[in-house]
DNA sequence: CTAATTGTCAACCATATAGTTGAATGTTAA
DNA sequence: TTAACATTCAACTATATGGTTGACAATTAG
């Protein structure tokens, strides 16, 4: 008796707090950017930064904010760290985006369903 | 000559714009609840509120930011505010996610062909 | 060895967020 | 008409955000 586990297999952070750390770290087109720029293969933070016109310290909080998220992965080799994109979180945020899907799809079939009629 | 367009098409906010505003209001597991309580069909404020534990006041705030992203409208009936999901802005969120998509699939793609190679 | 490079840390600033309470507005019901 | 109801507005608090500058630690190059 009272042999209820201790382990809870709290995976450290649930869906929401996941979530939460995800579509915030969405929620700037500075990091955007990043992920974008990061989508054509790993770099290093300086490379990174370049293109912005904020400071290389703005940019290295920005990656931090995504590492938190998941959504990059750093090797640091010397005193160069090489960034990478980790797309696979965002496939939690699609997923729970996808759900709502059936709610926007509905204009989009009318509207086909209209272009399918308009030979009467 | 000159004779470049004034009327820039500005819709007002551009797609970044958007995307801060959408994924911002995601970005909060109160107001995804609130949208997933929408989904079931419109409601009033009182009603949407009822569920949380925090006060009227702060669901009230939480639908002015998801009214500002255009994932929740409202219909003003007398003294009550009827609150509708319009959940076509997350299109635009999903396909900014779709784009990454590739870069999730890879692992699955694997998984698919050992599954698909088991049988030599 | 010394100097330049890479990147973070620490402190600071302005603004935004999420929440609160209390008052105000408008609407419906008794 | 008065009282209850449905919401927002206003003001306030605590904390987070995005940015800055300057110092620091570590690595590499001259």
């Amino acid at each position: 008796m009272n042999v209820k586990p201790k382990t809870v297999t709290t995976t450290t952070t649930n869906r929401d707090d996941q979530l939460d750390l995800i579509f915030h770290a969405l929620a700037n087109r500075t990091r955007r950017a990043l992920l974008a720029l990061l989508a054509k293969g790993p770099s290093r933070v300086t490379d990174l930064a370049e293109p912005f016109g904020v400071s290389l310290n703005a940019i290295s909080k920005h990656l931090a904010v995504l590492e938190k998220a998941g959504l990059v992965s750093r090797r640091i080799d010397g005193r160069v760290h090489h960034c990478a994109l980790v797309a696979d979180p965002m496939a939690s945020a699609g997923e729970w985006i996808a759900a709502y899907e059936r709610f926007w799809s509905a204009r989009l079939d009318s509207f086909v369903d209209y272009v399918e009629n308009e030979m009467d």
